[in-house]
DNA sequence: AACATTTATCGTAATATTGCGATATTAAAA
DNA sequence: TTTTAATATCGCAATATTACGATAAATGTT
């Protein structure tokens, strides 16, 4: 016991449970604010702008990148993140067609 | 070591991270989605919903509710539980308004 | 009152996450 | 080619999460 029992949910269930997951830290969503504030996706000082070492911050970025929520270009020394578009739709989508089934129904609660 | 440094980080950030972390469970998502499918906010019977053993679920249920994410009211021998709109509203706009940004910019990578 | 039903809590084992120092890797710069 | 800079990976300790059996608590039923 101790693992989730990922099998027994559907992929879409999964999907949004990684990409949740990858945001359940105050850390990636600082990380993922500062690489919106960054006019360009700018690389790796987001080490400077946080208050955590460089091998915490790379884990970091590398379960965001993982669960698809960024994405990182190499270029020479340095390396390129920026927020994958795609799954922030993905989020909004989902919470927009929540609200709005939500908004349908009137909850007695 | 092992403990998120929340204090490190803005209350908006952590309160995003929050709400994030409570969706971060396929089982937590299954239970989101089946409070919203079944009309009224049904109770309990989410156990025989899900692939999980009712003290589970039970656990479940209570980090969701920690979190905001749904409210439980008691009705007698039951306990009904329900969407609470207001945390879904805004994880929407904040997904809403990252997207928005997003597209202003163009992406590098 | 005794029993059944529903939900929560406790305790515990298995596993995952968080954080970081030390170290490897890679490519630019000198 | 040696040095420097930027990232990633390893290994480990501390802590958190997941799952569930056993049991408690609360209320309804008989």
């Amino acid at each position: 016991m101790g693992a989730t029992k990922t099998e027994h949910f559907t992929d879409q269930q999964n999907q949004m449970a990684t990409l949740a997951k990858a945001l359940g830290h105050p850390a990636r969503v600082a990380i993922m604010e500062h690489l919106l504030k960054v006019n360009a996706c700018i690389c790796g000082d987001i080490v400077n702008e946080l208050p955590l070492a460089q091998p915490t911050v790379s884990q970091h970025l590398k379960e965001l990148k993982n669960a698809g929520l960024i994405k990182g270009n190499i270029e020479g020394n340095t390396i390129c993140y920026c927020i994958d578009e795609k799954a922030i739709q993905v989020l909004k989508n989902y919470f927009s067609d929540l609200c709005s089934v939500l908004e349908q129904k009137n909850n007695c609660c």
